[in-house]
DNA sequence: TCCTTATTAGTAATAATTACTAATAAATTA
DNA sequence: TAATTTATTAGTAATTATTACTAATAAGGA
């Protein structure tokens, strides 16, 4: 049987700072803005539940290049793709999905059956090309 | 002035392995292949070489939502993006990219300059879909 | 063959993540 | 409300992928 997943006040923070923030997050980030208001919280109990929030869908995770993961909430109205930036670290939301008829289509092809995926572009964004254009 | 890259036996045995196995690799993947007729090559050696392979683009590399980097050949016909099975680790090509009009519109639109891009689906293949229907 | 220096082997250090354990606190029951 | 059960936490140790360091080696040009 299913162990009853219990409404803490850790958990209920670490998702009060996904509302605040709403960008993608390593644990460390999250962990560093939920310490300003709850300073005993440990970083395990924040990994722990990134990991449960991740598989009970209310967060997406993401693997940087750097193998650093990061975190995000799942809005329905938008999937969980971007552009980010190499040197800011900003990112900006893609409004649709690459997984459309014709990927569905190959899939079926395979027998595969889809979990999850991940399409992100890395690249420089405006305000730090700009930037790199003055300095040099 | 950028220093000469020189063609050691190390980086030709690198390749070599995956000219052979050209397959999704973790650098301990390679490690133990390269050792089989490399017996005294070093693990370091061979993250040094991905890193500068994949900077030369004769390698792609994805790094998995378990936090591992796997590396493969670049190949000019086949884009590097995948359907990959959670549960054995094979993965099949996808045959095209996401990267169409519609999606370099929307980043020129942003003046976004991209440099690379991850669009890789995870999942269960027909093979351990099968297996697993047999022993439930 | 000699010389310069990029590269390597071997090892130590780093850092993200996971595991462990006694103490705590949700949530259920009496 | 009080007692009870057990999921969860804080704190710490362990794990593991990757990077850094250094003396020794070898590629490639003179």
């Amino acid at each position: 049987m299913k162990p009853k997943t219990r409404l803490t006040k850790q958990r209920q923070a670490i998702l009060q700072v996904f509302h605040q923030q709403d960008s993608l997050m390593t644990a460390q980030e999250v962990y560093e803005l939920v310490r300003l208001t709850h300073p005993r919280m440990s970083l395990g109990t924040i990994y722990r539940n990134l990991e449960l929030l991740t598989i009970q869908s209310f967060l997406a995770k993401i693997v940087f290049p750097d193998g650093k993961a990061r975190f995000e909430l799942i809005h329905s109205e938008k999937p969980n793709h971007h552009l980010i930036c190499l040197s800011c670290g900003q990112s900006v939301h893609i409004p649709w999905c690459p997984i459309n008829e014709k990927m569905t289509a190959f899939m079926n092809g395979k027998y595969f059956t889809p979990q999850y995926h991940q399409f992100d572009i890395f690249g420089i964004c405006s305000e730090c090309k700009q930037n790199s254009s003055i300095t040099s």
